[in-house]
DNA sequence: AGTCATAACCTGTCATAACAGGTTGGCCGC
DNA sequence: GCGGCCAACCTGTTATGACAGGTTATGACT
């Protein structure tokens, strides 16, 4: 019944987040199982000490999350959980971030870092002339010491250049920007395509040439909307794939 | 200024999602464009008479959707559409109802539908006994009068026998289940791969085996958390892709 | 003229309150 | 014993009110 000891709510940081991580993480401790039902609202509400509103607002991302499905007239219910090596597309994190939540430990290797002339696609995507100068960075990505993806990155010309006296071989790119940078990130807009492996790419990723490849072109802007980098990634099919739920309405 | 009629506001339907509904046509329409920005919350509370967290329910969900962003302290603001032939991952839909609404025709063929031995996958997901009898339903869809994609489905049999007797060439199985048998969709989880084609897959198709092909692991679930249906879900990837849009935090 | 402070505006967050409608289980009557 | 009705419970929807913190523009002061 009183499974959850009652947390100490920190300040600095919103309720309704204190609330969705606490609830994450005992549904991902295994406090709950698959199908148990959650407290009631009403339970939540007084068991934290926040309103209705606060309590759903938790709930509702944990939902969209695909952590838990709520039935009107029953509760709210555990889903089954997923811990194969696959990437949520819930929420915007990074590859490394991503990866460790899950156990795994993920490195990169820079190939490149260089500036390059920007042809139409990335101009577009990045908001700059056609033409002008960005930086290309090209990193192979380990998933537990075994190449899983190719990333081939465009930055704006200034942020490239900032970026490349970073550390970019232990750190995920967008926790640089967020901490590092102070820039928050917004959304990411993502076209998921299929694609074999071309030579030079079976080469680098330690596959055969004509295996399948995930392909995804990944734009990220900053929460004010402007671009912050077009990502064109190519992942091992046979290691990596996507995960996430769609709700109806 | 107040491009926006008045709206009728029906009822019998939520107020948030008839907000929702007009605000999505309005962008869909062209009466907003591209980083366009969108009344305030404020105005919005009193264009339309409603109180403000109705209007952040709505904007909540478009936001959700990758058809608008939000800047603390700036406004609400229109994103960049998407109008190719891709399907959006951020609401559970059928094929033909995604493409209808992007101006494309969808059709199935039904290759085969009969009766099967569920396997271990099936039987976990579906949540019978492995090795009892499930429905198997092989489609392929067609798009614009090509054919883009080959369904495998698992449904359970009792469901898959009614099924049976409708018209699943020309209707989404989706819509039937919720307008003809009154079940309520509540998520879909998926797994999303990529694979090459094998000789038989690239007959059905009209692709060359060793194409690329998105590959998509679908549980469909009622509203109560029912497994419905199973999805194997072979796409050519150079006629689809699947597009999304995912939010930071 | 330039800089800094302030006011106006906007979204983010949170509380309280109420009614509707679906679900479940218990009680009562037949 | 069985079936139907009702109360308790739960989520869905909506309103009102309030404060915090970021952004922008205006105006005052230097």
């Amino acid at each position: 019944m009183k499974a959850d000891t009652l947390p100490p709510l920190h300040a600095s940081q919103p309720l309704h987040s204190q609330i969705r991580e606490h609830l994450r993480a005992a549904i991902l401790d295994g406090r709950y199982h698959e199908h148990d039902k959650l407290p009631s609202e009403q339970q939540l509400m007084t068991q934290f000490g926040v309103s209705r509103i606060t309590v759903r607002h938790a709930l509702a991302a944990l939902q969209q999350e695909g952590l838990l499905f709520k039935v009107a007239g029953k509760g709210c219910f555990v889903s089954r959980p997923a811990a194969k090596p696959v990437q949520t597309l819930a929420r915007l994190q990074g590859f490394a971030e991503a990866m460790s939540q899950r156990g795994h430990t993920a490195c990169n290797r820079v190939l490149r870092l260089a500036p390059c002339p920007a042809d139409t696609a990335i101009a577009t995507a990045l908001g700059v002339d056609a033409g002008s100068e960005v930086m290309e960075i090209r990193r192979l990505r380990y998933l537990d010491q075994q190449p899983v993806s190719l990333d081939i990155s465009y930055f704006p010309l200034a942020l490239g250049q900032r970026l490349a006296r970073e550390d970019l071989a232990g750190r995920d790119i967008f926790l640089i920007l967020e901490n590092d940078y102070a820039t928050p990130l917004g959304h990411a807009d993502l076209t998921i395509h299929a694609c074999v492996a071309d030579t030079d790419t079976a080469g680098q990723l330690g596959c055969r040439s004509g295996d399948a490849l995930l392909h995804v072109e990944r734009v990220t802007r900053a929460a004010d909307g402007q671009p912050l980098v077009l990502d064109y990634l190519y992942y091992r099919a046979d290691r990596f794939s996507y995960q996430l739920r769609i709700n109806r309405s």
